[in-house]
DNA sequence: CTACTGAATGAATGATCATTCATTTGTTAA
DNA sequence: TTAACAAATGAATGATCATTCATTCAGTAG
């Protein structure tokens, strides 16, 4: 039986492949955050996670590898919380966007590591064919749940019933552009009027 | 009196200092719109500008400083036709706002190469704060005069009358958004409904 | 034409960094 | 307990890159 946990943990032990490849990933998430994703080393990686620096070679191939994964990871835990909003049917309509909303502007999103990783990544979009893969993948799914979500809500309003799609494009970008406002101000009022911003523009739009 | 200009330039010309140091930043954008920002070197972008390694060191102390120069030229570029625009006394409230409009969604503006630079920039942001102070100087000045126009045009508009603070920075999120929104999936519609989509979000204020 | 100035060059330098792999050590099955 | 395995280590390696600076050369003044 391991005793793991708090207890003085001895250098060297062996961990779960899945679990080291986490703490990686996180300490990458870390250091991306702190030194920009240009700037950061497989040394700075190894140190954060308190490990040598052959492990990174070890459980990702190389360090291009390990990027790719962080990456994915941000991109995934996003789309798992919205997903799990979107397959709710306990929720319909206003209420479901709303849900979105909240959670857009929630603290296990607005992280600004996190937001700061993502917007390292989205920044080498255009040279890095792969990283804009994996962030369009989600986009597409996303938007087009968006979409459904607005053409319902919208279809009773004789004036805005076709304008859908460019509403939900529209709605996804003012996030967009909202958590790079709070990424390049962290005021901590930033949060909150980003969350009121995007919930002002939902409600004119049903009005 | 120097005879410059078009005739047969041989090599090795010297040129006035400043355009020199233009030429490296248009040399600069190139680079980092094909390569990224992290993957750029000091002989990707001599070799683009058709000069030798060592000149950069001559004209900029230090690839760091040509790298902030960039920053600051794509920055004041916008700047100075956003500029234009709010200092023509000729046009005022709906009409200087669909003036910004226009020129937001500009082949000027929207050329991919300085979306890239810009978003590659805004990556590396919060790990580097020079970047950040260079951003956000424009940006606040930016802002100030978004929320004065929305501020006159909807002193009118009993129901969102005091809203404008918060409708001036949805505003100029939702520009952000759709530029990312272009820079990641460059389809051939995607300026036109950009364009839209920050109009419609405008005119559904106004009604 | 000659001498002078300073822009431009690019080979050389030294620093940084990703990756490798022989060795060490923890874990587990027998 | 021990043997076999797998995880982890970190010194060494080689590649890449920014920066330097002695030299070359274009333009200009005398």
């Amino acid at each position: 039986m391991p005793k793991l946990s708090q207890t003085a943990t001895r250098k060297r032990r062996a961990l779960p492949k899945a679990e080291r490849r986490n703490q990686l990933i996180r300490a990458t998430i870390k250091c991306i955050a702190k030194k920009g994703l240009a700037a950061t080393t497989m040394a700075d990686i190894t140190n954060e996670a308190d490990l040598s620096v052959g492990i990174v070679n070890l459980h990702f191939k190389t360090k291009e590898q390990l990027l790719i994964e962080t990456l994915r990871f941000v991109a995934d835990e996003y789309k798992e919380g919205f997903d799990e909003i979107f397959a709710n049917d306990g929720m319909q309509g206003l209420e479901k966007l709303k849900a979105i909303i909240d959670y857009d502007f929630s603290p296990k999103i607005i992280n600004r590591n996190k937001l700061a990783v993502w917007f390292a990544f989205l920044g080498e979009v255009k040279a890095r064919p792969i990283y804009q893969k994996i962030c369009a993948q989600h986009d597409d799914e996303i938007n087009r749940e968006i979409c459904k979500l607005f053409s319902s809500l919208l279809s009773k309003n004789s004036k805005r019933k076709n304008d859908f799609e460019l509403i939900a494009s529209a709605y996804s970008a003012l996030t967009d552009g909202l958590w790079l406002d709070i990424l390049l101000s962290p005021r901590r009022s930033a949060v909150e009027a980003a969350r009121n911003a995007a919930w002002q523009y939902v409600s004119g739009l049903l009005d």
